[in-house]
DNA sequence: CTGTATCCCCCTCGATACTG
DNA sequence: CAGTATCGAGGGGGATACAG
């Protein structure tokens, strides 16, 4: 998070939105979440393949911590752990689908620059 | 880039797209060309507080290097590059305007967090 | 003005093993 | 099942100096 949010002159919000969703992982986990709402931690881990323990539970927590998604605990054995989109969360969710067209749309450019 | 885009079963598209307008300063950079058109070297940089000349450099040549960016040079003195948003790349815009509308959001919301 | 070239630090991220 | 602990490699990123 930057220190001083107000010293951000111009196109700097789009900096600030990127260190919140920015990031190898945090677009992907909150596009499953996005799109199938709640799910718990081993759900998420085989819906995001390469993804390992350390890295999904460091970037929940992150997330958890600029409130956009919410951590419910249930204790019971063996444990389980859901994680869903908070009512701030959910105002990403245009943003995550534009992204994903966007991804398809880059995805057909790269191979037909390769291609040419 | 990631070496196989094939290899990517659901919300990955959206792992892509971050790995080719992500990181620290891409959203600002093509934010900036988005906004205002063509830019040349050092109205980028003033328009970015922070950042250095190394990694105006370095990012710019990533963006070009995928199409998202045109890099124009004039053999003049002093030299004059022009930067600015390829036919592709301009495909970004809606992308960017809503990541710097939602980025407003974020740090209203993260000031109401801290406020109460 | 628009870059390269070095140097170096830190922090992210991955692999693996272990725990309640 | 859902984590934490530890270690280590790699590269992103900054400061500075230099070049065409």
């Amino acid at each position: 998070m930057r220190d001083t949010p107000n010293d951000c002159p111009f196109g700097c919000t789009v900096e600030v939105a990127m260190e919140a969703i920015g990031g190898r992982w945090k677009g992907a986990i909150l596009f499953h979440l996005a799109d199938e709402g709640v799910l718990r931690f081993g759900q998420l881990r085989k819906r995001i393949p390469g993804i390992n323990q350390r890295m999904l539970t460091n970037q929940l927590r992150k997330l958890e911590e600029v409130g956009i998604i919410k951590r419910t605990v249930f204790p019971v054995v063996p444990p389980r752990v859901d994680y869903e989109l908070t009512e701030f969360g959910d105002t990403l969710k245009p943003l995550l689908f534009q992204l994903k067209k966007w991804g398809q749309d880059y995805i057909d450019f790269q191979i037909a620059m390769s291609e040419e």
